[in-house]
DNA sequence: CGCAAGACTGCATCAACTGCATTGTTATAC
DNA sequence: GTATAACAATGCAGTTGATGCAGTCTTGCG
């Protein structure tokens, strides 16, 4: 019972044991960074929590950041073939808006890649809270911004280097992404990711003119009333009330 | 003539040589990373063609990055003065593009120092053109949308963890400012930066349905003529026509 | 001139990486 | 069950970015 494994358990040994250091490694980085912060750790700090050698820890990730962050170079094309397949007269918003949430949905794949969902929240409040951090991603948002800009272009059969409009609508979307990430981190994880989104896209499409619902979610999330109410006078001129129609319903449904 | 200059020539002689090597060391970075680009350039290269020693080098710059980036810490707190001295009933949207315009103009805080306005393009388009140093500028911009967001909260009296409101609108700006910015490149330098921000501003508030004029600018400036005509098809549903009301006449006028 | 402030430099040090050669462990063929 | 190939872990040396410290040279000023 311990020698006699058959081939399926024996393939899967090693990538077994690879997978559990790769876990310890993200959780003692994780668990390191969260208690001293991100400039007090050193690789050696991390290697020999999770009780490998240093140089092992640049066998599992390119740099230190890496073990907190999951850049997934792969998450790229991803985005890019899952904008291809989408119908070819949808808007480009909606294509952009269903791609982000099916393909990023709750940050597995910027943050996490198939572990505890409990860490991910945590690994997520700790970038946030780091400012280097906080830049990495930030900048790593700025590829998949990139990305998204190609993919526009190439369906609208325009170039990226004459028409600014693939660049305006990929600029604002990962803008929204990346604040249904910050919102959803706050929210405790409670929030749905998809209705974050959705709200977020549906306040870029109200020009502005109030939140399209984030607050609302949060508010329903949190039970906390925000200091000033929303959606009056603080755009000028833009009329307001056009935001919202889209927000999905956010609790009780299944994912 | 030589011995017997006054005091305020002498005063300055120090500063004109900290100056001149700190230019001469911007120069040398600028010139080796555009002809071998960021990684294959080392510190010790910049301080050798600047002909101070390696040590000098971070005595003038805190990083390799440091020396094509320009990241001003003071700009931070400037803005937000900046921003506190807007009209307590200026719509929010009207003051975070007004400061733009005022405190970023021609990206002359963002990533020179006064110095030669030609090498400001050469290095924005070293800088747009590396991966690396993209990603450090797109972080960089990062750190303005939040002083912005707290900004923006505090003329709204909300708190920025409660309300996303202010988080929102200074992610929607950022982004038309960097937008603004890889288009001033684009353009050669020849579009006026002040007017790009301005559609950059119109073509978010119009919810993104179309591109606010950008196109028009550019088109203007460059001569050259998109492939797909702008702002019809694009977005479903959003009613189009609304942009560009705000767009400043680009050309002929006097900087 | 002579002194003080401050800029430049060398040196030692640390931490993030990388390449290479070696050792150990797992998978598979015999 | 052992030999062997594949691959993961390790140790080691070296490069590079970056910091602190101490000594030297330049500049500012009386």
């Amino acid at each position: 019972m311990v020698a006699e494994m058959d081939h399926e358990h024996a393939e899967r040994l090693r990538d077994r044991k690879k997978l559990a250091t790769r876990r310890a490694l993200r959780h003692a980085a994780l668990e390191l960074v969260a208690a001293r912060g991100f400039s007090n750790v050193t690789v050696e700090d991390i290697a020999a929590a999770a009780d490998v050698s240093p140089r092992t820890f640049f066998n599992y990730f390119p740099s230190k950041e890496a073990a907190l962050l999951a850049d997934d170079p792969e998450l790229l094309v991803e985005l890019r073939s899952a904008m291809r397949s989408r119908p070819a007269d949808e808007a480009v918003l909606d294509v952009v808006r269903s791609v982000m949430k099916s393909k990023l949905a709750e940050s597995a794949h910027l943050l996490d890649e198939g572990s505890d969902p409990l860490e991910t929240l945590r690994r997520m409040k700790a970038v946030l809270a780091d400012p280097h951090l906080r830049a990495v991603f930030v900048a790593h948002m700025g590829t998949i911004e990139r990305c998204i800009a190609e993919g526009i272009a190439e369906r609208l059969g325009t170039d990226l280097a004459e028409d600014p409009y693939p660049s305006l609508v990929a600029v604002s979307s990962t803008s929204a992404l990346r604040l249904a990430f910050a919102l959803w981190a706050r929210s405790g994880g409670r929030a749905r990711f998809a209705s974050l989104v959705d709200a977020a896209f549906a306040a870029l499409r109200s020009g502005l003119a109030d939140d399209g619902g984030l607050a609302a979610i949060l508010r329903q999330v949190a039970g906390t009333a925000p200091g000033a109410g929303s959606g009056a006078g603080r755009v000028g001129e833009s009329g307001a009330g056009r935001a919202g129609e889209e927000v999905s319903a956010q609790e009780g449904s299944a994912e």
